[in-house]
DNA sequence: CGTTGCTTTGAGAGCTCTCAAAAGGCGTGG
DNA sequence: CCACGCCTTTTGAGAGCTCTCAAAGCAACG
């Protein structure tokens, strides 16, 4: 991806949805797409995309594998969380993840709305707005803007993210 | 894997544990397993297994990948159930998941613990048990053994797992 | 400056968890 | 064959965390 971000996720009959990842600027992606059950694959912002298509220039074993791989590396790491951890750690660990991905700088954009991190950590917006709140109360993170975070002490942050 | 079950589990520092996926007789597994971050697998019970190495018999895009993709969708499917659903929606689920991958007859074996099961399904032993108490109490279900499931009612089953 | 949509805050309910004890299964040994 | 002990499972009672419903605060936009 250019620039943007991507949300991928699944619906339940309901409507409740399940983000199960975000990608952002840099990353490749695409394996999570499986037609048969109601996956999709939207962008959260204004988006650039590269397609590459699977032709002799693809190596399967050597580029597809591994991304394949990662992905489901991720994916069970994001069920621990999902399945084991509190709100707070799931924030945290969240907070972190995309720290890290924008090069672990102390400040860094949340390109999705908290709908959709609600959505992609299993909790409801308000839980995630009130669990934000809380670390800006602790003095944790800052928000300047909605959109934008600063980490003050990244101390408590990983010792939540366990 | 010829008899028996394996288990694929991750770890938190203060021992809370997910289970990420079993695995039956007659399943090919492997690629859940990364070194680098307190992944294990196990077998529940007497196991028979067969290895097999990546050699020039082994085409990667035609048997490898699509392992690993299947497992990737397994596990984002999994990330809706522990994200979104219910207690009782996350026992359907799984009995109906269970029921299938062992012939979809009505009467199946349940090869792993209570504590197995709630570490997969993100509960607590007690929860799992109560919510089995109820769907006996229901007449969905009955338990001749401990370890032996007979479906009575697949239409409430497979609703409650949407 | 009003409208619209997203976010935050508040109050109370509900589901699952925690802690505790009773019940049930299973193997060992008498 | 029965008694005992250990471990798993079930059941009970109460607490806590997150959810639901509701309203207020904010920001972007015409």
């Amino acid at each position: 991806m250019a620039f943007g971000a991507v949300r991928i996720f699944r619906l339940l009959a309901d409507g409740r949805r399940q983000i199960s990842a975000f990608h952002l600027p840099g990353e490749v992606f695409g394996f999570e797409l499986n037609a048969t059950h109601r996956f999709f694959a939207e962008a959260i912002c204004a988006t650039g995309l590269r397609a590459f298509r699977v032709t002799a220039d693809v190596d399967v074993s050597r580029d597809l594998l591994p991304l394949a791989l990662g992905g489901l590396a991720k994916a069970q790491e994001h069920l621990l969380v999902l399945g084991r951890q509190s709100a707070s750690e799931r924030l945290a660990a969240f907070l972190l993840d995309l720290a890290e991905r924008q090069g672990g700088l102390e400040q860094f954009d949340l390109p999705m709305s908290r709908l959709d991190i609600a959505d992609y950590l299993g909790l409801t917006i308000e839980t995630v707005s009130r669990t934000l709140t809380r670390f800006k109360t602790k003095g944790v993170i800052s928000l300047p803007s909605l959109r934008r975070v600063v980490v003050r002490r990244w101390g408590p942050l990983q010792e939540m993210a366990e």
